[in-house]
DNA sequence: TTAACCGATTGCTTTCTGCAACTGGTTAGC
DNA sequence: GCTAACCAGTTGCAGAAAGCAATCGGTTAA
């Protein structure tokens, strides 16, 4: 039961969770791209995971507490995803990372407007969108007619997509 | 000559960059621990790295540009090691970061006052940090008298250390 | 009835990790 | 000048993890 830490240095014990090229892509795309079952994760990753590296990071996230995992109502095959109240406030750690990423490597157009977005709205936007999160993943209503953060991020998306590339029509 | 990426997000780019578990970790030590040479970086990591482990991040993090080496004049046979700037701007990432793990995983005391007194100062505290940081590995001065935050950092980490374990005097 | 879709699993090869021993050269103390 | 400690790595090996493609049994929509 009691797991092995390399040491008790917060930094360290974020990277054991989340310290590898796939876990934060999974929490991303449940955050960003609404992602919240298993073939939208697969056939929908902009990166391509394989759907055995897909299982076992959803089951390795589940059991950390970061993800938990309800049967769908409307499928019943279907399992749907929620992200935890600590995976929640990871948005700050990957609205920096993706501001640092933007500023320093070779990012394109389209999958980096919604990074500027949130870098330029700060940590108030950044609040609004985590309890736009916690309605969407643990069912805490917010007031209602709040604007739609994730609606805005999408929608800056496709208009980026729409300049540039209409190709795939 | 051209890598190869998974995607143009800049998420997913900095993960190729700095998704795994020891990467951080070694920017993390050259900065907070100001740990400078193979050695140091190798004899007080705190998680224990591997020399090969060590020497292969290094140079993948040189070729990254997020490190430099350069000789030592004091020493003929030692290498001097420099974050860039790139590398200093991962102070509020970092900070981000621990403050996250702090609050969500079974952090150690004494490891982790440093996140608590990073995350209180906020960005005021990291903008100093940072021109210390380019002080200290770009040789771009500072106002004289500034003071030191990783002296303040590291001054702190000793006190919890004193509180609970003069084990090892 | 059938074809598409659901969350996975299997088998396989390639790559990465972790450990320990070791290398050739440098420096500091005597 | 000798010796012991120290410097930045390298090598060899075993085991773990990543990545890929094909496949599984059950479910749903046409």
């Amino acid at each position: 039961m009691a797991v092995e830490h390399r040491s008790g240095c917060p930094i360290n014990l974020s990277l054991e969770v989340l310290g590898d090229k796939w876990s934060l892509l999974i929490i991303r795309d449940m955050m960003f791209g609404n992602r919240r079952h298993f073939r939208a994760l697969l056939t929908e990753s902009e990166e391509g995971i394989a759907s055995n590296i897909l299982a076992d990071r959803l089951s390795r996230l589940t059991g950390l507490g970061m993800i938990t995992s309800a049967p769908d109502p409307s499928h019943k095959q279907r399992i749907l995803l929620s992200l935890t109240e600590p995976a929640i406030q990871l948005v700050p750690v990957l609205a920096h990372l993706g501001a640092w990423g933007r500023r320093h490597l070779p990012v394109s157009r389209e999958l980096s407007i919604r990074a500027e977005l949130l870098e330029r709205g700060g940590q108030p936007l950044w609040d609004d969108f985590m309890d736009e999160l916690r309605e969407l993943h643990l069912g805490i209503a917010r007031p209602p007619g709040t604007p739609s953060v994730l609606g805005q991020l999408t929608d800056a998306y496709f208009a980026e997509l729409a300049k540039s590339g209409p190709h795939a029509a």
